[in-house]
DNA sequence: CTGAAAGCGCTTACAG
DNA sequence: CTGAAAGCGCTTACAG
């Protein structure tokens, strides 16, 4: 292995001339600062990342917990890590990517032995148990989503009320008075999802301010169940003629179930789903849907995680709590309903 | 910071003492260990990763290579990285995951710098242009997928000439006389990913030998485009009472298709796929396939490397092609045929 | 069974 | 503008 001795040997410089060429930390002759970078030319050197670490007390890595739970969709979650793994690189970190169920012992392991700077959160849950691992900890951390207590951390999630008020009143707007909203599994709810009760909240509430009926049901996340479950949910409720889908899972299925019920959208169902469009084109949706963002809110995370680690972020300055506005994309699956309840 | 000075302060031996206590690399007294395990849970130690990294040269740490290319599918990507980094937990490793798109400077990055104990390889392509890159590197490298040359390197994929060959015979088995192989979009082979060609090589041979006959198409890889281009395919191929699909976006597209087309799996036609079983079920599909078996794979190749990166495996033992058998996960989708050709 | 010391490969005040 | 030295927090031969 070649150490910062060695091209400080083949320039004919002390150790620390060499390091400095090569930091730009201090002022080196032009001449001096050329011998050095030839030297690492020609002894292929590069610094060893342990011992960087070690004397600077910083591994320019990012620690990312993501967990699949088998009740949420995985092919969702990818967008994020995407997300993160992208602007981290363009930051100049590398990734260190933890799955493991025990979020609390693996975020405990990367933190308390430094092998991170920071760490960005995901599947956030509404009392996260791993955010008093992460506040007693020396780094920094980011959230994707948001928990009831959001103190030293800054938080990046989806405006879900808003998202939700904004379903209810699009299809408001076109003339529907009879609405079904289909979120995530109820279990994903009890541990901690709040988001899905938050968009099913603040529907509710704008359902109830247009004075218009909105019926809300959980679906599962996992096919086919999902899909037996969205069918029976339409023909329950047949006096609906917009549906709201806040799960993923049951969006995928949704073409099926119209298929196999012989439904036209929009023509005889408004459809308006909450999903990036990233996931809308692998699922081949032609649903409306609030896009859900997941690159840009994992980017968002890293660039606020690496400002503070960096320091440009005061210790004390307060922390970020930032909602990304929804936005609709049309996939031109709503219209005015055919018939009036 | 606490540090293991700490720790032998507050247990009142010497660091060495401390570190043999811990590590147990010699005998301790049972009243030191206990005296020191104590110190360490009253100050809260744990040992920093950079310290311990430069001092033993291991970082316990294993770096993933993924691109996720737009024209492969990024679900059935996913379930390779779940693989390598479940059992890489499991092993005492954690994950560096790279993703960005010059993985030879990537891959530079992580073994020059010894961030790294070894490298997993996705998506490998038949001159992969990161392996003299991590031949030349001083760790060993575990590759999912074949190159043409697997010198130096650990390597395991699924038996596609196999996978083919069974397809094919499966169906002609059943009576079939005339197959439709779709496969993933040309600009995947163009571009390295030799498995799509091996599959259909064996497949057309096997077709030969026993004298039937197969056609062979490529589809793209994204939504939309690809329903359309199955759609077309099977109304240019009337004949046809077999469809072989290696296009995983191909097979997610396929329910609809069928439904537009008012075909009927197997009455009409007879489908055998190739992809995961967490593919099949994230995705609806009701196809027979050949388990691509991802997380198996991913797993063979983490456990192969740790050997490597533990010496259990000596440096110049052999290095391992090891192929996964293809088994067929019969899903009901494949009949004898109702007419013949 | 235990301790004092060297060394891993960097960076960065301190001195000139 | 440059060098000699200390220090980051570990591990592990060497000595007893």
């Amino acid at each position: 292995m070649v150490t910062i001795g060695d091209v400080a040997r083949e320039a004919g410089v002390s150790r620390s001339t060499a390091s400095y060429a090569l930091s730009g930390k201090r002022s080196i002759s032009e001449e001096v600062r050329h011998r050095v970078e030839e030297a690492v030319r020609t002894l292929g050197y590069s610094p060893n990342a342990g011992a960087r670490a070690l004397a600077t007390a910083r591994t320019r890595t990012i620690g990312l917990l993501a967990q699949f739970y088998d009740d949420e969709f995985a092919p969702a979650m990818m967008q994020y890590i995407q997300g993160v793994s992208n602007v981290a690189r363009d930051l100049g970190y590398d990734i260190l990517l933890v799955t493991e169920s025990d979020g609390r012992s693996a975020l405990r392991r990367l933190t308390s032995t430094r092998m991170v700077d920071g760490i960005v959160l995901l599947n956030v849950a509404e009392h996260d148990e791993r955010l008093p691992v992460l506040r007693a900890a020396a780094q920094p951390g980011a959230l994707v989503g948001r928990p009831a207590d959001c103190a030293g951390v800054d938080v990046f999630d989806l405006d879900f009320e808003e998202a939700g008020r904004q379903m209810v009143d699009h299809l408001y707007d076109l003339g529907h008075r009879q609405l079904l909203l289909v979120s995530q599994p109820e279990h994903v709810v009890e541990r901690g999802g709040a988001y899905v009760w938050r968009l099913q909240n603040a529907a509710v509430e704008q359902a109830r301010v247009r004075g218009i009926r909105l019926d809300t049901a959980f679906a599962p996340a996992r096919q086919p169940e999902v899909g037996r479950a969205v069918g029976e949910l339409l023909q329950a409720h047949p006096g609906v003629t917009g549906l709201l889908v806040n799960n993923e899972a049951a969006a995928a299925a949704l073409p099926t179930v119209m298929h196999e019920r012989g439904l036209t959208v929009p023509r005889d169902l408004s459809v308006i789903g909450r999903y990036s469009d990233e996931f809308a084109r692998t699922f081949s949706l032609p649903y409306s849907a609030i896009e859900s963002a997941p690159d840009r809110l994992g980017g968002m995370a890293v660039r606020a995680l690496v400002r503070r680690i960096e320091g440009q972020t005061g210790h004390d300055d307060p922390h970020i709590v930032h909602y990304v506005s929804p936005e609709l994309v049309d996939r031109g699956s709503t219209a005015a309903p055919r018939r009036r309840t």
